[in-house]
DNA sequence: GCTGCATGATGAA
DNA sequence: TCATCCTGCAGCA
């Protein structure tokens, strides 16, 4: 949801534009003297991967990673800090990026090698069959928990652990079942979930997941985080459905978390 | 000021 | 499965 999000809030100020590109920061220089002073043609999101097309032919790839930033200045722009490691400059915008995984210029062929490594993305324009039978043909051969699966971007590309753990609570699905053992049609819900709520991330710029009207009966304590969620980071609180104790395990070196009652095994 | 932790991915073992 | 890379911030003293 957020490299959506900013490929749409960013196309706005920067496509079309000649640019000025930087690294304060130095450690992009190389990459950025490649793209200063050219067109920005296209902003293009891909599961968590941002590509953009530039008029001359190469592309920026940004992968955000854990600690990746994006900061937006449509006036006024404060310097740069010492860690800003891409900066672009339109004449009415200013981006800055910072700790980012993965910051480099790359050509059409690096960009298609890693398209490739992607299933498909619930956020892009993709055939609903076509998703489904991709999913399931990974999945029907993992002995591996469903919960890991979700977050190898080869099955799916664009979730992470929030949503895995919030999607698996809303299709009634236990993180520990194994991936070979998902039907069909539990599938298919997890899919449509899964486009639902990207999008309702996208649109908003934060993950929330119960819906409006149940927002707003949790405790103080879940608001600190920003987020409405149904179970994660909730271990040992009551589920807001059925008030059980939210449980906590590990999955793919990942912690997740599930109601033992309205998930069962 | 220090420690630990986090919405991630990779490559070695 | 584990260490490693990438940063910022909350919670401590």
């Amino acid at each position: 949801h957020t490299i959506h999000r900013a490929a749409r809030l960013q196309s706005r100020h920067f496509v079309g534009e000649k640019l000025r590109v930087s690294s304060p920061q130095g450690r992009f220089a190389v990459g950025s003297s490649i793209l200063d002073g050219h067109s920005l043609i296209r902003i293009e999101p891909r599961g968590k991967h941002l590509f953009y097309h530039w008029s001359h032919g190469p592309l920026l790839h940004v992968h955000l990673g854990l600690f990746g930033k994006f900061r937006r200045f449509l006036s006024d722009p404060p310097p740069p800090t010492p860690m800003t490691r891409l900066a672009m400059v339109s004449d009415a915008a200013t981006l800055y990026l910072s700790g980012p995984t993965a910051c480099d210029v790359i050509t059409p062929i690096d960009r298609e090698l890693i398209l490739g490594r992607l299933g498909p993305d619930p956020l892009a324009r993709v055939d609903t069959e076509k998703a489904l039978s991709h999913v399931a043909s990974l999945l029907a051969r993992r002995s591996a928990p469903v919960s890991a699966a979700l977050l190898d971007q080869r099955v799916v590309a664009g979730l992470g652990n929030v949503y895995r753990a919030e999607l698996l609570f809303m299709g009634g699905i236990h993180p520990l079942r194994r991936a070979s053992e998902i039907e069909y049609d539990e599938l298919a819900v997890l899919w449509e979930l899964a486009r639902v709520e990207l999008r309702r991330g996208a649109r908003s710029g934060r993950i929330v997941t119960v819906p409006p009207d149940m927002v707003g009966r949790s405790r103080r304590s879940d608001q600190k985080s920003g987020e409405r969620l149904f179970v994660y980071k909730r271990e040992g609180r009551p589920c807001r459905v059925c008030s059980t104790e939210i449980e906590v395990g590990v999955s793919a070196n990942r912690k997740v978390w599930w109601c033992p009652r309205c998930q069962a095994r």
